[in-house]
Formats: C-alpha cells, sequence, structure tokens
RNA sequence: GUGGGUGUAGCUCAGUUGGUUAGAGUACCAGAUUGUGGUUCUGGGUGUCGUGGGUUCAAAUCCCAUCAUCCACCCCA
C-alpha cells in the first residue's frame, strides 16, 4: 500500500531551478560580506534550549521546537506532570535540546565558547536554515534560511555604517529597491524615562512598532491596556507622530527626550551614524523611524530594518546591536551588532519581481548524443576533454532516440548540443547544433572548445 | 493562540435546483518524423472528488466531525 507522502507544514522541497537561483541568492550575499572582510562559521542545527531559552521574549519561546530527549524521555517525569498546568515543569525534563530560532543567540554562545581562539573585533557570517514554530502564511515560514552578519567586540558606530553599506550593496545588485529604517533602542527608552514609566519600555515599544499597521488609537488602547494615564498618553503624542526630515525629527527629539541620559546618547550614536552615511553613496532610502522597535528582547542599542518598496512583504532584513548577550553566557563587556538577510522573503520578493537574471537558471553547456555503444565510448573520450578544458557538459547516459534526447537538452535548457555518429568519429568532425538558433556546423574538438570558451 | 477561505487528474481549475459512465487547459506518454528539440496535427485518462460518518431511491454537490493547506491577526526574516 502507497504510502501518502508530504512535508511538515511551513517547510519546502526546492527543485533544481529554485536552487539555481537561491545559490545565486545565497552567492551574491555572500560575495558582500567577503568584500567587508566578515569570515564564515557554522554552528549545529540544534543548540541545549538552556541556551535558547528566555533570549526571545516570551512569544520567542513558545515558538521554539523542541526536540524529545532520546531513549526513555519519560524517565524523568512522574504521571501527576501529565497535566496542561504543569507544562513547564514537565517540558525540561522531556526535552533538552530546541532548533535554533536565530542565528545570533547560537554566535553569541560561538563567541563565548572560542572566546580564546578569535581575533577581536570578531566579524563573521553564516547562512545556515532556523526554525519557528510559527503558523505559517505569505512570506512566513516554519523553516527559513538567515544570512547573518555581525561584528563582535566593538563599540564603534563604523559597524552599524558598515552594515548598512553592506545592506545598500546587496539589495543594489539584487536590483531590489529598498528602505533603510534606522532606530536605537536607547531612543525608546529615553521616551519612557520621560513620562516616568523606564518598567514599561518593553510594552511601550511594541505597541509603538505596531503604529503605521493599526493606527494611533489602537496603539493607545493598547498602551492604557498596559497602564499609561491619559496625560502620559498626552506626553507620547508629539514623538509617536514625529515626521519630516531625519534631521528634523532629530532636532525634535532633542527637545523632547534630549534631557534624559538614554535619550541623548542615542540620539548622538543616530546623528553620528547618519552624518557618515550622509559622505557616502548610498542607493536605498534611509529613514530615521522612531516608532521602530523590533520584538527581540536583545538589542541595546542601533535598530535596523529593511523593507522593499515594490512588494508588500515583512521586513527582508533586520538588525541592531546588542551590548549584553554574551554576558549572559559569562562573558561581560562585549558588545556587538549584526543584521539578519531573510533569503526566502528576499527570493520571494525577487520572484514577484522577476528579477532573477536568465543565466541563473542553467549551468550545463553542452550535451553530446548518445548514438549507441561504440559512439559513446568515442564520445565519453571527447566529454573528458571537454570537461577539462572547464566546460561543463555531459553524455547522454542512454542511446535513447535522438528526440527524445534533443528533448532533454532542449528542457535543461543547455544550449549546444553535439552530435557523435559513425560519419563524425571517421572524419573526427563533429555535429554542433546551436539550440537557440537551431543552426548546425561541423567542427573538430578543439573548434568546439575555442568555440565555448569564447562565449558564443 | 484567535479568525476566515479552500480541498476534484502530476499542476491550475470547471462541475447547474442532489440525477445515469466526473470534465477542460496544461503537463506527461506514443505516433505523424528509425539523425534533430522548441511550433503543429492525431491518439492515450494517469481520479479513494482530502478522510470518516449522516440525510437520501440517489451525494463531488446537502449536514456534522476530522485532517490538510492557504490567508489574516499576534509576532517576526
Amino acid at each position: 500500500m502507497a504510502q501518502k507522502v508530504g512535508i511538515p507544514k511551513g517547510t519546502r522541497d526546492f527543485n533544481p531551478d529554485q536552487m539555481m537561483k537561491r545559490n545565486y541568492l545565497f552567492d551574491t550575499i555572500k560575495e558582500v560580506f567577503q568584500r567587508y572582510g566578515y569570515l564564515p562559521i557554522e554552528t549545529p542545527s540544534m543548540e541545549n534550549l538552556s541556551t535558547l531559552m528566555g533570549k526571545y521574549g516570551e512569544e520567542g519561546d513558545k515558538l521554539l521546537f523542541k526536540v524529545l530527549n532520546s531513549g526513555n524521555y519519560l524517565s524523568k517525569t512522574s504521571p501527576d506532570l501529565l497535566h496542561e498546568d504543569s507544562l513547564n515543569k514537565l517540558t525540561p525534563l522531556i526535552s533538552e535540546k530546541g532548533l535554533r530560532y536565530d542565528l545570533t543567540v547560537p554566535f553569541a554562545r560561538f563567541v563565548v565558547q572560542h572566546q580564546n581562539d578569535l581575533q577581536f573585533p570578531f566579524k563573521r557570517y553564516q547562512i545556515q536554515p532556523v526554525w519557528r514554530a510559527d503558523r505559517p502564511q505569505k512570506g512566513r515560514y516554519r523553516e527559513f534560511y538567515q544570512c547573518d552578519v555581525d561584528v563582535i567586540g566593538s563599540t564603534s558606530l563604523l559597524n552599524e555604517v558598515e552594515l548598512v553599506r553592506m545592506i545598500d550593496d546587496v539589495f543594489t545588485e539584487l536590483d531590489i529597491n529598498i528602505v533603510i529604517k534606522l532606530n536605537n533602542r536607547k531612543i525608546l527608552s529615553g521616551i519612557a524615562q520621560t513620562i516616568d514609566k523606564p518598567e514599561l519600555l518593553t510594552d511601550l515599544t511594541t505597541a509603538i512598532d505596531k503604529l503605521d499597521k493599526i493606527g494611533l488609537d489602537k496603539v493607545y488602547e493598547e498602551l492604557t491596556l498596559k497602564g499609561f494615564s491619559v496625560d502620559e498618553l498626552k506626553q507620547l503624542e508629539p514623538i509617536i507622530n514625529l515626521g519630516g526630515s531625519n534631521d528634523s525629527k532629530l532636532n525634535c527629539l532633542r527637545e523632547l527626550i534630549g534631557h534624559t541620559k538614554d535619550g541623548s546618547d542615542g540620539i548622538v550614536e543616530l546623528n553620528t551614524v547618519l552624518k557618515h552615511l550622509k559622505t557616502l553613496k548610498i542607493k536605498a532610502d534611509v529613514e530615521l523611524d522612531q516608532s521602530l522597535a523590533r520584538g527581540l528582547n536583545y538589542y541595546t542599542g542601533a535598530i535596523i530594518e529593511v523593507k522593499a518598496k515594490d512588494v508588500q512583504m515583512g521586513s527582508i532584513c533586520g538588525g541592531g546591536r546588542y551590548d549584553d548577550l554574551t554576558s549572559i553566557f559569562g562573558l561581560p563587556n562585549v558588545s556587538g551588532v549584526g543584521v539578519s538577510f531573510g533569503a526566502d522573503r528576499i527570493y520571494d520578493v525577487m520572484e514577484e519581481l522577476e528579477l532573477f537574471p536568465e543565466t541563473a537558471h542553467h549551468t550545463t553547456q553542452l550535451l553530446i548524443v548518445n548514438f549507441g555503444e561504440a559512439e559513446a565510448s568515442h564520445s565519453l573520450v571527447l566529454l573528458q576533454k571537454i570537461q577539462r578544458a572547464g566546460i561543463n557538459a555531459e553524455l547522454y547516459p542512454d542511446a535513447d532516440k535522438l528526440k527524445k534526447q534533443m528533448k532533454y537538452a532542449d528542457q535543461k535548457k543547455i544550449p549546444l548540443v553535439l552530435l557523435v555518429g559513425e560519419e563524425e568519429i571517421k572524419s573526427n568532425s563533429y555535429n554542433l547544433k546551436h539550440m537557440k538558433t537551431g543552426l548546425q556546423e561541423n567542427v573538430t574538438v578543439e573548434q568546439l572548445i575555442k568555440i565555448i570558451k569564447s562565449g558564443i
């Protein structure tokens, strides 16, 4: 009986055509990372749950995929724990590993664990899948690739500037129009201090973050529920409603929250970054957005988010500065900053805008037709010569009908087909067919190699 | 976790107030064409109508349940 096949919700198979395009995407991103001196690392798919838990906020813990212990995973449990109320007690007894939720936390763990072998400031990139037990929807997957770049062990704001430059480079090369939104957690904390509610910073930030989605009234509604008074909300209004150029926004912020320590620090930092960027040629729009918060708990300074201009899609790149992530693992005073490119969303954007170049589709340049045993063994020698000349080529394995072999070449978008039959072998001159034009010519192997090398 | 939509051929989908043998396009296979693909013509249906139950003389169609999937919210890449 045939088993019904399928894959888990929110996961995907990638066929060769998709993989060619994905590789093009990864290669482009990787090249930019390397151009700026970042080095690759990888970490395991699984981390200890103790590493992952509590780093992403309450919501994040819920979205972690947990891995059941091997063997008798019930050995540490007792029947009275089998209730919904005791889930929190039961979980650590049956599961101690989880699939990673992002690449930043595993990276912090990596830095702490290998601190003596690393050269600081340490610049690394990492391109690997992450998993979230979210409910899938458009642009939202349960398994997806992140492409992270981080600098750790440097507090210089030049790193923030560099990240913006890399973002600009990547999306320029991919031909995607973007807006880079910048903010600073210190600004948000300055706002919270201004209305004397520093303990409600998280509630404040997540509510403000929704501003452009649900509107001012709903944000106020939510904040009232969290314990903000009408008076405090009035104080917030000018800050939330801030508009105009980056400079005028900064000036307003200076007036409104410049008197607080965090607020003033945040303004100085943002100003410095923006000032540097002004002297550089940046193609993307760079916009100060004081409502940008980002849900992840660990950010302490700069916050960066990138949105595609021409497509309705969540953020395609995001990140920020984290001062205390390694101190959680026992290595204090090491600040890091980085961003993550969402490869799958960028892929979707490019697919929607038809931005993948034709060359991203095929790799084989030449197919040798198989006419039979004798012809095939002659072809085999030719094939080796051609491949050693650095040309991607293949010999059709079976002596199928010519029609079928031609069709194979056509569908694989192989531009050249070489017919090696009895006559051709005798004369050492082979029939080369250009699939695009349908034209055929007789060539020797040397001529063939030359033709392909010269890019015809 | 909350709300909504959709499940019919490999894929995209049609299928009338419930009615006889479930259809189209596309893909696929074969032939026209035994050394020529992409175009054209001819032939071929490859199906547990998601699953289980109910109503009925009769269910792809109506009802209930269930599963899957997509979309939106929360949150995020």
